[in-house]
DNA sequence: TCTGGGGTCCTAGGACCC
DNA sequence: TCTGGGGTCCTAGGACCC
């Protein structure tokens, strides 16, 4: 400790700490079958399509990680685990994770599903300085979740980010504020949240590597090579930024897609795909309780070409009628062009709340009437689960072909629960492409 | 058997209004 | 008659994050 808490601000406290489970998709998936400990295991679809959403500690010593084409895993692990993923199950244990922080700390601010930045300036009195904190937060977790998590602490949060990824696995790593620049200088640039591949690309084109060498250079050239994003990025190289916890907004858009194994060639297929699509979506606004303006189809040809098609309306819906009337007239427009496709999705941007929107203008008797059928729907579906139920143009014989990556594939190996693993995918391990 | 699925934010051009 | 600029919305694409 030395010099280091005077020898910049006064007395600043590191109050801003970062949490992440560690592999925790993947540890939660050892935690409930033991007989899963100590073995390469990877969280993610099995199809050919697939890639590794979350890696055991062991399977990360043989070089898997996230983001990963899965055949690339099993070409260096053989004996790879592969466990499908249970997203509604940690999604729960995500939740308790929160409200044990949330009996210790205040001020939480929840970025994913297996992270949080949490302010304890103000538990101090309590409960002790940030250090006392982290550990209390982290052996709390261990006791009652039986899961490992890794916290970084420092004066701003993208730098105790970065803390908690260098503290991995199971570890603290508190950054004094007098020691930020130090800390950061020989760090790679791809540790910065928001230099991605393409950023570091530019970065590594005029010699800069680390975080250090990203302090010296003309402003001119950093604001080249990562955009509007490089002031915020300056005072994060040089230990002065004091971002602290953000607010949660809400959602701005939802939607789902879908990879083939083997690219889609049959027109009416894709536009059964996309049909069943904008219900699901619709259904999930009305879960939701939101309606959308906008709608969006996307589409990747074979060569991983993809184009976004999307159509605004005056009023916002959340009817599956008009979801799916709009988006198969985008996917006509298209289909000339795209006669063989590899992955479809359906998104509804420009959410709104639904309460107090008022409804599509043509909301007629029959519109109504629609909107009443999709209400019972949505409850059958509640009732009796997803495959009950489906509008009769959906469900043909072509159904039963549709295959996709996700389809589980235990792994040989282990008759496990299957569920995929993860560990709070480390700042750069994935990537735009 | 080369690349998932859920998102956010930013940029840029065109249309349109003033 | 010729000309400008700002602001906003929509669409499309792309980088990035977990």
């Amino acid at each position: 400790m030395d010099e280091c808490g005077d020898a910049g601000s006064t007395q600043e406290i590191p109050g801003i700490l970062h949490l992440d489970m560690d592999a925790f998709f993947a540890s939660v998936e050892v935690r409930d079958d033991p007989r899963l400990r100590g073995l390469p295991v990877v969280v993610g679809g099995a199809g050919a399509r697939g890639v590794v959403a979350a890696a055991s500690y062991p399977a990360r010593t043989r070089g898997i990680r996230s983001a990963m084409p899965m055949a690339s895993a099993r070409r260096l692990a053989p004996d790879l685990v592969i466990v499908p993923p249970r997203i509604e199950h940690y999604r729960r244990i995500s939740a308790r994770v929160m409200e044990l922080l949330g009996d210790v700390v205040a001020d939480i601010e929840q970025i994913s599903v297996d992270e949080a930045f949490l302010d304890v300036r103000g538990a101090r009195r309590l409960f002790g300085a940030p250090e006392q904190i982290a550990d209390l937060l982290r052996r709390r977790i261990r006791e009652e979740l039986g899961l490992p998590s890794s916290v970084g602490g420092s004066v701003s949060r993208a730098v105790a980010k970065i803390a908690s990824a260098r503290a991995k696995p199971d570890g603290l790593l508190i950054v004094p504020a007098a020691r930020t620049a130090e800390f950061l200088a020989p760090l790679p640039v791809s540790v910065i949240s928001g230099i991605g591949p393409k950023a570091q690309e530019a970065l590594d084109r005029i010699g800069v590597r680390t975080i250090g060498q990203l302090r010296e250079i003309p402003r001119s050239a950093l604001a080249r090579a990562v955009g509007p994003r490089a002031p915020e990025i300056l005072a994060l190289a040089d230990g002065s930024d004091r971002t602290g916890l953000g607010h949660r907004t809400r959602d701005k858009s939802l939607g789902t897609e879908r990879t083939w194994d083997e690219d889609l060639t049959d027109p009416a297929e894709v536009r059964r795909c996309i049909t069943q699509m904008a219900d699901d979506v619709a259904r999930q606004l009305r879960r939701g309780d939101f309606v959308t303006r906008t709608v969006v189809l996307k589409l990747r040809a074979p060569d991983g070409t993809t184009i976004t098609r999307s159509s605004t309306w005056d009023q916002p819906t959340s009817s599956g009628e008009r979801l799916r009337e709009q988006v198969v007239s985008l996917w006509e427009r298209e289909r000339s062009r795209m006669r063989r496709v590899r992955l479809v999705g359906v998104r509804a941007s420009h959410l709104e709340p639904a309460a107090g929107t008022p409804v599509q203008s043509e909301l007629t008797a029959r519109a109504a009437g629609w909107q009443d059928l999709e209400a019972a729907m949505d409850r059958a579906l509640e009732r009796f689960g997803t495959h009950s139920l489906g509008r009769g143009s959906t469900l043909s014989a072509a159904d039963g072909a549709q295959r996709g990556p996700a389809d589980p594939v235990p792994d040989p190996a282990a008759s496990s629960p299957g569920h995929p693993a993860e560990d709070g995918p480390h700042p750069r391990e994935r990537g735009g492409r």
